[in-house]
DNA sequence: GTGTCGGCCGTCTGCCGACAA
DNA sequence: TTGTCGGCAGACGGCCGACAC
């Protein structure tokens, strides 16, 4: 029996909206931590994070220094006029393209919160899979085995009167290809295999064990399919087009030249190869940095993914509050959090996070007028204190 | 027979020097026309040119404009401190790393010519080959059909008592890894093959027809091999990293940077993808820029890379002379000589060229005091005029 | 419930000379 | 001189249930 979905819905994702592979593929395949501004809200722009991000992908050791640049601050309200979700055509590999525009001196001036830009939720979709590829699935001697769970959930449902059931699935990748699989279930004791069509998907993305594949099953009933590399630090490899410090400095630059023309830039984000998301929700960042107290000694939680993309909690404890970079990065909200970690695993989790990432513990009631807030350090030149809010008017929760 | 030649120079090359791949394989790779500037010689840097590179290397159009950058001028006299000849760890392609230091103002005062800096030659290898490969080349049915002068030329001489003549032959890659080949001498009529480890070969390194192998026999009695990928113009893709326009924002930071602080900066030169040399020797440029005297109806000619990677003459006349860009990058050389071509399959070749690439042709004598050149225009200012030189100091050629 | 293996075909790889361009 | 092909033998791909964890 061959099953076809497309014809349900002939490609309506290139209809009238700009060539933006499907949503909730790419945040399957970005991993449930991962969220992404609206487009059309505010943002805070840390170029330092940004730098970070290069630095891991260039494989190159911060070594210390990430240069700023002259009259670029270490945070940045900019508007968010664009996000398009892409994965890179050789490693499929997700990202997502943003373009900024920074807010003017008069509109920083102005910032007050929208309740519309309050919403930063991970829409992470439900009815998918993702299966970590064993041996055995990356192997030329057999195809794929398919948790029983997996198949009954995702996959359409089989017709079991026949002998053996097996059914033709088609499913699109992260660039709208399609692949087709066999889905046989046989086998004692019986088990969910895809096996013809699946070698050459797997030789074709050159997967290996411990990689990982992602199966949705969309609202459009289309089957999708994407997948997720295992990480392979030596995979990150020096471009041979640009050296790493042009790259530093032609991010900074391209930053700065936006600032003073009052234009906009555009910056790629790689959710698995970033150690943390740079572009962040005005709203999140104004309640962690205005509506949170911290202090040395805190108890925080905080999430992390863990190896079967499932999210798990972490505990800590803030040790220190300050700048990463003093000399290049003064008072910068980027990382300012010293911690350390509960559990002894925890060796290799960053030693610092950024205050929106952590959810601190409160014992004690937690309701606090904002106005009795006190900041360790004096709020940096540049930035406005939301002059237009007074106590209450900011709801955020 | 087992011929090994590594036995006889055990990897010298990684030895007191710096981890560099072997000069004549480099150069091979790169075809006959590339030359690269002497380490510690004055060399003179186009940031229009290297734009042109990341470009073209971005897939980005050009559409006309290549921003300038506030304070860097269209060329820099700089020191060449370093030239590392390497190769893409993906797709094998040669490329060039060179640390480049700008002169200091004073320096550039006082630029005079030194004989050293005057040699530019391309050392091509001689006891090489190198050969397209047919579609019976890259396919699994068989091996590689070595043309005859080349395995006599290149190839270790065969026994011929022996029924059939066969060795076995180790070559070692860009990267130095090392791929095994039987070599026979078989079939009627008798011809030289390469069958066991060729395939192996064509896979790894995603070979197709078209592209080019090369092999090489080196001073130390050691087999280099060489590749050569046809030009796919679909092959470059963009980056997921970094924005075109902050690589190119980048570029141009990068030296104007290395402009301010008197520092060095670092640049990458891809023969094969970019369109045309950036980095000149000063001697060179100064030659072509105050003793070939151009006008337009002028005719020269130059020198072409043909298919099969030998070089072909091809003749053209001056049509105009005048910057590239005035309104980005105003009193630049490069290419400011825009020509027609004589043959008509020269329509696609590039309608600009830049001085020191052409070769004027006059049916007069020849000599003309360098001080009698007049320029169409201004010399920009910034640059000197080689004050410390007189009439006859200029020894080149 | 699922990872790996032995068994067993069938296809494709890869070496050979024939033949022609 | 060399690109492509038919022929052929052996290797590997790939589908199956057995079996163990």
């Amino acid at each position: 029996m061959r099953v076809s979905f497309s014809e349900f819905n002939p490609q309506p994702e290139e209809g009238g909206e700009k060539k933006c592979l499907n949503s909730e593929l790419w945040h399957a395949c970005a991993g449930p931590l991962v969220s992404l501004p609206h487009e059309g809200s505010r943002v805070v722009y840390f170029p330092q994070g940004h730098s970070e991000q290069v630095a891991a992908s260039t494989n190159k050791e911060i070594d210390g220094h990430i240069p700023n640049y002259p009259g670029l601050p270490p945070q940045l309200i900019c508007q968010l006029h664009n996000v398009t979700m892409d994965a890179d055509v050789e490693t499929d590999e997700v990202y997502a393209q943003m373009t900024l525009q920074p807010l003017s001196p008069q509109e920083q001036k102005d910032v007050c919160l929208l309740p519309a830009e309050l919403g930063n939720l991970s829409k992470q979709p439900t009815n998918y899979f993702c299966k970590i590829l064993t041996a055995s699935d990356t192997s030329t001697h057999g195809g794929f085995s398919v948790p029983r769970r997996a198949a009954e959930k995702v996959f359409p449902r089989l017709d079991y009167s026949q002998q053996p059931p097996a059914q033709e699935l088609i499913a699109k990748d992260l660039h709208g290809n399609e692949w087709k699989f066999r889905h046989i279930f046989r086998g004692q004791p019986k088990r969910h295999l895809l096996t013809t069509g699946w070698s050459v998907f797997v030789s074709a993305k050159r997967l290996v064990a411990g990689d990982s594949v992602i199966f949705i099953w969309n609202e459009n009933n289309q089957l999708l399919l994407g997948i997720r590399r295992a990480n392979r630090p030596q995979t990150v490899l020096p471009s041979s087009m640009l050296s790493s410090d042009s790259m530093r400095i032609g991010l900074l630059a391209a930053a700065a030249h936006a600032v003073a023309t009052n234009s906009r830039f555009t910056i790629f984000f790689n959710p698995r190869a970033c150690p943390s998301e740079f572009v962040i929700p005005l709203a999140k960042y104004a309640k962690a940095v205005y509506h949170t107290r911290v202090s040395v000694g805190m108890r925080f939680r905080i999430l992390f993914e863990t190896e079967e993309s499932s999210v798990r909690r972490y505990m800590g404890t803030i040790t220190g509050i300050g700048d990463l970079d003093p000399v290049h990065w003064p008072n910068s909200h980027w990382q300012s959090v010293k911690v350390g970690w509960d559990e002894s695993t925890a060796g290799e989790r960053q030693p610092r996070v950024s205050l929106w990432e952590i959810e601190p513990l409160t014992t004690f009631p937690v309701y606090q007028s904002p106005l009795s807030l006190r900041l360790k350090r004096p709020w940096p030149s540049g930035l406005p204190l939301f002059p237009g809010l007074s106590n209450g008017d900011m709801n955020l929760n």
